[in-house]
DNA sequence: GTGAAAGCGCTAACAA
DNA sequence: TTGTTAGCGCTTTCAC
């Protein structure tokens, strides 16, 4: 009892181990590791030894001399959001199968930029994961990080000039989806709620414009529509739009956060959805599992997306070859999303026709 | 240029600079630094070169040295719950001020606690941060780090055994705003639904009972009701308690997704809340920001858990005194609490004062 | 099979 | 004010 007392003070290194077992630390070292020859009964020992003064090695020593620090700097936007931490569950859920410390990097402002670079950089991390657009500058910094020779891993899209394994997610076919599911349902007027720049939304954006061509509808630019400010812009668009002679009957808003934001508001001015509007989201956000109704939705497999981001980075750490992955996407069906009635629909197909 | 191009093959070393600049390691460590005497023009000089090298010094070497690793552990039961992605944003924020990367644990199986504790180990961990009731062994892991002298905080409660700053939550007061605020609108039949076990629980519980007791209402065993699995027992609940000739009016679950679960149930069993029960929650989780009716709760600070506890236990590496923190709560107000009618109310005292 | 020795980059005690 | 030196714990040649 004492002596495990005693021991427990200080962590024990090769050389106690070495001391203990009356051989060098090169003999522990090569016994521990099973690389190098080292006689049975001395194996034995060793390892009997290191189990007894429950060592374990120290990876700054290590990292020292091997120029590694088993730690992964992961980038995330904003841990809080429900998708960022989804992504990063699934990093974390690989990392640590291969005993590599997540070191979580949130940024949400120029400053957190430029303090994680600065801690990544000290801390040496072996590889950068970095998930979707970040902005405040962190772009930049990956930059050099990838210059100066440091594995990247991107999540959503390349970084431009950093060169590393991608995880893409099918943005096209998802908009793709989202927008066939309310074609299908009888909609020919079909809004796309959202911004028409960055290469997510305009993926998606793209998606959406293939599905309605194919159904030999030509996409309005009047109602690709995006609320930069809610408050003022809604109002005008209910007047608007809605309340116009020919209204939208659905629309796709490729981020559900939006979507549920959207609905919200509509109902407060005595819209029903799905009713009097059907709408698909884009995400399928967990955070949004309470969401009455609840949204129908793209499904992106968040885990995932976090999971072989990091199996592309520490792949390419052990030198081997690694390609880009395209993620799948789906149609999750839940209740946004009406049948538009048969009458609306030979309506509008009498004035496309008509005119 | 293309001497830039060769100094970014490798990072610059205190040597480089030295040979730059003429002088000693010692001294560049001292110009570095600003401690100890150097010339103001060798300084200057110093500092200059450190700049175009873009020298950054490796922790590596001078935790080997110092016995630092400027890392500290987060150790959560779950992060993609969006409670524990606030905290965990919390101690974060505080981390990154200070210079220290946090490595994310998240506990989800008893696997994942051994993972973690190797890892924390062989990284060597400043610190350790653990937050709420971790489970799958954690705890015993957590000891056995204190014992072998690595600073740990605690967040909501004391893990047996184990040394150091706790930041709490006024649990007990959380409990007891929300059974008083219930008693406010008229309620005397008050359900407590959720486990009378565990630390958090137990205070929340008694909260309650004492705001019960303050109002003159002995509470009930019988009103205090736990689902171990709710398929089975909500229909026993529903045809008894609530199908009874004195149902409850009012329930209070110290826990916002039990809650919104709960109200789920009822809604589909026909129940309206809050016109038939009124609940009050505990967390008030913003991933129930969408949940409607929107949850009357007792909102933590969640972030300031995360904040203080990184902030205890890096006062404490400084050696400073450290005390433990408790933290409020308050009640927020929302859609889920009704006034129970006069009539009922009149009806009820007349039971009582009758009996 | 095993040991001796050098060195990863940094710090600090001691000398000059 | 500055340089020399030793050493943190580990890995890895190169001898033996």
């Amino acid at each position: 009892m004492a002596a495990s007392v005693s021991t427990a003070m200080r962590k024990a290194t090769l050389q106690d181990i070495a001391d203990l077992a009356g051989v060098s630390r090169a003999t522990v070292d090569r016994a521990l590791h099973g690389r190098g020859r080292v006689m049975e009964g001395t194996r034995q020992n060793i390892l009997r030894i290191a189990r007894e003064l429950n060592h374990s090695p120290n990876l700054r020593a290590r990292g020292l001399k091997l120029s590694q620090s088993f730690l992964i700097g992961m980038v995330v936007p904003n841990i809080s959001k429900s998708f960022y931490a989804d992504v990063v569950e699934g990093t974390e859920e690989c990392l640590k199968e291969h005993g590599y410390g997540l070191i979580l990097c949130n940024i949400v402002a120029r400053q957190s930029a430029e303090r994680y670079q600065t801690i990544l950089r000290m801390q040496g991390v072996d590889g950068i994961i970095s998930c979707a657009e970040t902005g405040y500058g962190w772009e930049r910094h990956l930059r050099a990080f990838a210059d100066e020779g440091t594995p990247v891993a991107m999540i959503n899209y390349r970084v431009r000039g950093v060169d590393g394994p991608v995880v893409y997610v099918n943005q096209r076919k998802g908009g793709y989806l989202a927008a066939k599911c309310l074609l299908d349902a009888g909609h020919r007027r079909i809004m796309f709620i959202g911004r028409s720049k960055g290469y997510i939304n305009l993926e998606r954006k793209q998606g959406y414009r293939q599905a309605l061509k194919e159904a030999g509808i030509e996409p309005e630019e009047q109602l690709s529509i995006s609320f930069e400010n809610w408050d003022e812009e809604f109002d005008l668009f209910v007047n608007g739009l809605m309340g116009g002679k020919e209204p939208p009957t659905a629309a796709f808003i490729p981020s559900d956060l939006a979507a549920a934001r959207f609905i919200n508001r509509l109902q407060s001015r005595g819209y029903r959805v799905p009713d009097d509007l059907s709408v698909v989201g884009f995400d399928d956000l967990s955070s949004l599992e309470w969401f009455i109704p609840r949204l129908t939705t793209i499904r992106q497999q968040k885990k995932e997306m976090g999971f072989y981001a990091a199996e592309l980075l520490l792949a390419g750490l052990k030198g081997r070859e690694t390609k880009d992955i395209l993620l799948d996407v789906s149609l999750v069906e839940r209740h946004t999303v009406a049948s538009l009635p048969e009458r609306k629909i030979a309506d509008f197909k009498g004035d496309v026709t008509g005119g």
